[in-house]
DNA sequence: ACTAATGTTGTAGG
DNA sequence: GCCTACAACATTAG
């Protein structure tokens, strides 16, 4: 799924289409990704699409709507639908697709940003170096699990984290103790470098990711480690190595991320 | 048939 | 409460 630039290349595409726009009519096709009603938004206009983490937010004057896309979430402009197409949003002018093959994605429509997004940790882009620094001295186990948490810091996923540890010249599985306030500063950095590189090539598109208007994201080819297992380092030539951590498969060259 | 896939959450155990 | 591992959710692709 989406992470962090995906949802923030969605958010850049649909703001200059939906903002403005009236929610005419919602037809839910298929209810798994809809736990909670959303017929709310009928009747509104949409003020501002923004994102929270990995989390698309609709406010209106009434409500919000937000729309978790999971894995394999879609919000398609003036789609066609398809049989994966599994909410339907009548706007004044043109049309939005919830579309989400595996179904893990989540929409709600709430008067208020929804309790659970509340839990979020500091964004991963807007997060201070002190503030980042502070949070991380009073964590305990290894640092790729940490990243993937988004109570500790909201927006990075498995790509991310992978990319942005080779960065750093930090081995996934370091205690997150081990590392010392210059090299954390290094992370930082590194996350956010990497974030905003994929911003500008409009996300990574591994296997069926593609923003509002339905165009494939560019960073994949960019990948260092990332889905390159067995390939060389870009900076050692060393053979990358895939392991499990925290249930993902985790990439990195153990000659530049040692323990 | 088996495995892995951009994510989150609940449960159990240390 | 914090941390880890595992299963579950549902579908597709190799």
């Amino acid at each position: 799924m989406p992470e962090l630039p995906e949802v923030e290349t969605i958010v850049r595409g649909l703001k200059p289409l939906v903002e403005g726009r009236r929610v005419e009519s919602v037809e839910v096709l298929k209810g798994l990704v809809v736990r909670s009603p959303i017929d709310g938004v009928r009747g509104q206009t949409i003020r501002e699409v923004r994102r929270l983490g990995k989390t698309v937010l609709f406010l209106s004057d009434q409500g919000v709507l937000s729309v978790h896309l999971g894995m394999t979430g879609k919000l398609l402009f003036d789609g066609s639908l398809t049989q994966h197409t599994r909410v339907i949003f009548q706007l004044d002018a043109g049309v939005l697709l919830y579309e989400d093959i595996r179904q893990f994605g989540r929409l709600h429509f709430a008067q208020t940003i929804p309790q659970h997004l509340a839990r979020l940790g500091p964004d991963a882009l807007a997060v201070s170096e002190r503030e980042f620094l502070e949070s991380l001295r009073t964590k305990k186990g290894r640092i790729k699990p940490l990243l993937l948490n988004q109570k500790f810091l909201a927006g990075l996923g498995n790509i991310y984290v992978d990319e942005a540890l080779y960065r750093a010249c930090i081995h996934p599985n370091t205690p997150v103790t081990a590392i010392g306030q210059q090299r954390v500063r290094r992370l930082l950095a590194a996350i956010q470098d990497t974030l905003r590189e994929a911003i500008e090539c409009g996300g990574s598109s591994i296997s069926d990711y593609v923003d509002a208007v339905g165009r494939k994201g560019g960073f994949q080819e960019r990948h260092r480690v990332y889905g390159r297992e067995g390939q060389p380092c870009p900076k050692c030539g060393h053979a990358i190595k895939r392991i499990v951590m925290a249930q993902r498969g985790t990439h990195f060259c153990p000659h530049c991320q040692k323990l």
